[in-house]
DNA sequence: GTGCACTTGCTTGCATACAAGTTGACGTCT
DNA sequence: AGACGTCAACTTGTATGCAAGCAAGTGCAC
């Protein structure tokens, strides 16, 4: 345990991970990109075995996944009895919204108490980003971009806690996304709104950035279709399941 | 990251738990509590194997619960090489804050939206809350309390994303309290501070509970030590171990 | 003495076997 | 027919065995 800070600053070991995935990322991953695509919908029963047969794996590795998906928010796992998908509604959408606002002026407002230069250079970062947006087209790519972004921008005001509550955060942002079954639809607006936000923190504004952001979340949030009746219970639209 | 409140509270389901707790939540226990009671430090490495064979269980549940912790933020996981206990620093320490700061006055400014009387029953409850902290002496039940009194504060704001956001935090607010070796030595001084910010909230005076509630974060990272010098890297004082 | 391959002892990752719990259906008794 | 007990088909929870990876130490060749 002496090179413990070896341990904890470098990373090396990661090329085994390039080469072949570990089953449980493997199993992570198609589960995730089966809620997001839509394949499995709110209420869905999963059970370990079933997943562990369509990819030729064990329990062991779908377990682990089953866990992480859990504390993402994805799943919630009953004893004895499966996991179900977790059903998003009206109320999640609102409260996803509300919590990325605060996270993200709070970003905003910390940014600016670092300086001109940091707004500046943050704003540049940021419009790199928007130009790698504009060409990406397939909806996973188009996510992970919004992802950047949006993580880029929190990450910025330097409090890597809150940073780490943002990414929480978000993946709930991108459930909610999927079962709005908007999808991609908007990447279009979404892409503007970016590139406006990163224009006014890139030319000093950042009053105005405050202003851009409130109304681009206002914005995703109308889209998502979640925005009428905030008080509808959730279990409204999901009460069918197998 | 709401687990553990599922774990308390959905035990509808069975009846075992009451008897036998699962294998994976004892080491759970044992292990979150060895790391809040400074039996495992900052730096050390734990490995499976030697959790299962101290508890007499397999590594099947203590790989569960290692995951959990890394969820956490108290372990990080390597391949291949052991989970190493997360070193907290000052740098940590004021990041939390700020972000528990952020997200109480959120709560307080959602709760005083929702009207009067929201806020009077809201410090109705809080005060009872700080009855059983006056009563509670022993160091778990102090924590335990103080949990509870501040997520019932952020709960009140009536955003379960907060909540679970807030949850998520208060892990890490737990780790820090314990590694700054203050523990519950300052527990007379939280309770007062809880219970003027109940008091205010009570007597319908919210501008006040907010400055209290300022107040209170403040004097926490004092007490925890971890105040002075924010940029001093967490290494200084972590290097002797086991 | 120096450098390098090997060995050894640790670790995790995964597959599999088995134990235990839950649910719903089926058959039987009243 | 209706209620009740039994059971069978699911599920997860745990233990165990084996393979593979990483790091330090050992000994040999130079």
């Amino acid at each position: 345990m002496h090179q413990l800070a070896d341990i904890l600053c470098g990373m090396r070991h990661n090329a085994c991970m390039t080469i072949q995935p570990k089953a449980a990322d493997r199993a992570y991953a198609h589960i995730r990109d089966s809620l997001l695509d839509g394949v499995y919908t709110s209420g869905d029963l999963l059970s370990e075995g079933t997943v562990a047969a369509d990819l030729g794996i064990s329990r062991t590795p779908v377990r682990e996944a089953f866990q992480r998906l859990q504390n993402e928010g994805f799943l919630r796992v009953y004893p004895k009895r499966g996991a179900v998908v977790v059903p998003v509604g009206p109320e999640d959408a609102h409260g996803v919204l509300q919590a990325r606002l605060l996270l993200e002026l709070f970003a905003l407002d910390a940014l600016a108490a670092r300086g001109a230069e940091a707004v500046r250079e943050t704003g540049e970062a940021l419009l790199r980003d928007c130009e790698q947006e504009q060409q990406g087209t397939t909806p996973a790519g188009a996510r992970e971009l919004g992802r950047t972004f949006h993580c880029r921008l929190v990450g910025s005001a330097g409090n890597q806690v809150v940073a780490g509550l943002y990414e929480t955060l978000w993946n709930q942002q991108e459930r909610i996304s999927a079962a709005a079954t908007a999808g991609p639809a908007h990447a279009a607006e979404d892409v503007a709104e970016h590139a406006a936000i990163a224009t006014a923190l890139h030319e000093q504004r950042p009053a105005e950035a405050r202003r851009l952001l409130a109304d681009h979340l206002a914005a995703v949030l109308h889209r998502s279709g979640f925005s009428g009746r905030p008080g509808l219970p959730p279990e409204a639209g999901t009460s069918a399941s197998a």
